[in-house]
DNA sequence: AGAAAGTGGAGGCGATTCCTCAACTTCCCC
DNA sequence: GGGGAAGTTGAGGAATCGCCTCCACTTTCT
């Protein structure tokens, strides 16, 4: 409001391109497990040079992924622009965890959206109406079992994501395989046992916080 | 072969089984990344007690686990016992899961029969057997999708624990909620998907290998 | 050329886990 | 009941890891 942010040196700007790209490939690779070193090392910087431009890893990982979530949005938009109901929700399935086991740091941020654990949970207000509309339409048209809801996505997303990088990179079939077996699952078919009831929004949030590494580290005290 | 084994002194076994029972809890707990100190804490001994009883982390896995495994090989005749193939698969998963949510110790230790990782891989030579006669038992009776095959069971049991875990122990119906839905993705139905080639040993044991914790802890050098 | 901005990376700090060791205690048997 | 072997203890050494600071040095800008 009162600043007015100076422009940065020529080589301030460079090595903070560097620090970007960098950083991209290690959160893809790590997740926001990444240590600021690491990305340091990868981008030919200092520590101190990173230290600067981010001070902390959470304004790296925002000036990462704040719109790189935008394209998961127009992804459900896509998904609902298909005429099945079905087809967009396993269009959206297959496409958001190829997306996720590709950036595992992508896969923390989207984790992160809806819960209270990140700001960025603010891309939730456009996200999750899209994806409740999905799921609607899938219902409606009855081939989306009906115990299945909303709140079963996260948890789908993290879990065949974490096969996905217990498998490494080179497998894909793997963590694919798995996903069709859960689609297959979602299927509304006579034989299919009961779910019983639908997770609350506390169960995932709970999960999603165990399963996504901190983004703050200890304060020093 | 040239050893004969004294008997323990009468306090060194009374703390041998307070160590036991607290490594019980411990693993339960924690799984192999339970710390020895932890064990010795719970067991209000000293580290050193611990370690001069159990010299090496896997000396104690192997007190706490080598019987306990064997009820995983019961728990296989008892499947097969069922006049169903279908509910001999369907009463193994749900109720090896339970066992393995309680017990992390016990779920890691079970990932590692058949794999090269621990001499409990011989259990394998009982178990996998059984397994692949349940697994078959199912495609006969044309239950079972004819494309999952007894390489998918460790995936799924290393998943389905994964959540458990992620949700805490206080949840049950999440991660029962998540298994019932695998099992329905299981059943031979017309309108499955095609999950494409079957898993091979090296990949089940890649995902292992990393979804267990190292027993052994780094040397020092 | 001088000042301001930026850089590098060794190293402090705190956490975590492993495991040892030497002073001390308990037990067992004669 | 006494001697010596067996057992116990837990502080602390050593290794690893991640966060972040600091300040002597370099680069840019005007």
């Amino acid at each position: 409001m009162t600043e007015t942010t100076r422009p940065l040196r020529r080589d301030a700007q460079r090595n903070r391109e560097r620090i970007l790209l960098a950083a991209h490939d290690v959160f893809a690779a790590r997740g926001f497990a990444a240590t600021l070193d690491d990305v340091a090392h990868h981008a030919g910087v200092g520590v101190g040079t990173v230290y600067r431009r981010f001070p902390t890893k959470e304004a790296l990982i925002d000036a990462l992924f704040a719109d790189r979530l935008e394209d998961l949005v127009s992804l459900a938009e896509d998904a609902l622009a298909l005429p099945s109901g079905w087809d967009g929700l396993t269009m959206l399935l297959r496409r958001t965890i190829e997306m996720h086991a590709v950036d595992r740091g992508l896969r923390d941020a989207a984790l992160c959206i809806g819960i209270g654990k990140h700001h960025f949970a603010e891309v939730g207000e456009h996200l999750l109406p899209l994806l409740q509309e999905v799921i609607g339409r899938a219902h409606a048209e009855g081939s989306l079992r009906a115990d299945v809801g909303i709140n079963d996505l996260p948890i789908i997303m993290a879990t065949v994501t974490d096969l996905a990088r217990h498998s490494g990179g080179g497998r894909p079939e793997i963590y694919r395989r798995f996903l069709e077996l859960i689609i297959d699952g979602l299927r509304a078919a006579p034989g299919n046992g009961d779910l019983g009831p639908a997770l609350t929004q506390d169960d995932v949030e709970a999960i999603v916080h165990d399963c996504v590494p901190p983004i703050e580290a200890r304060r020093r005290g």
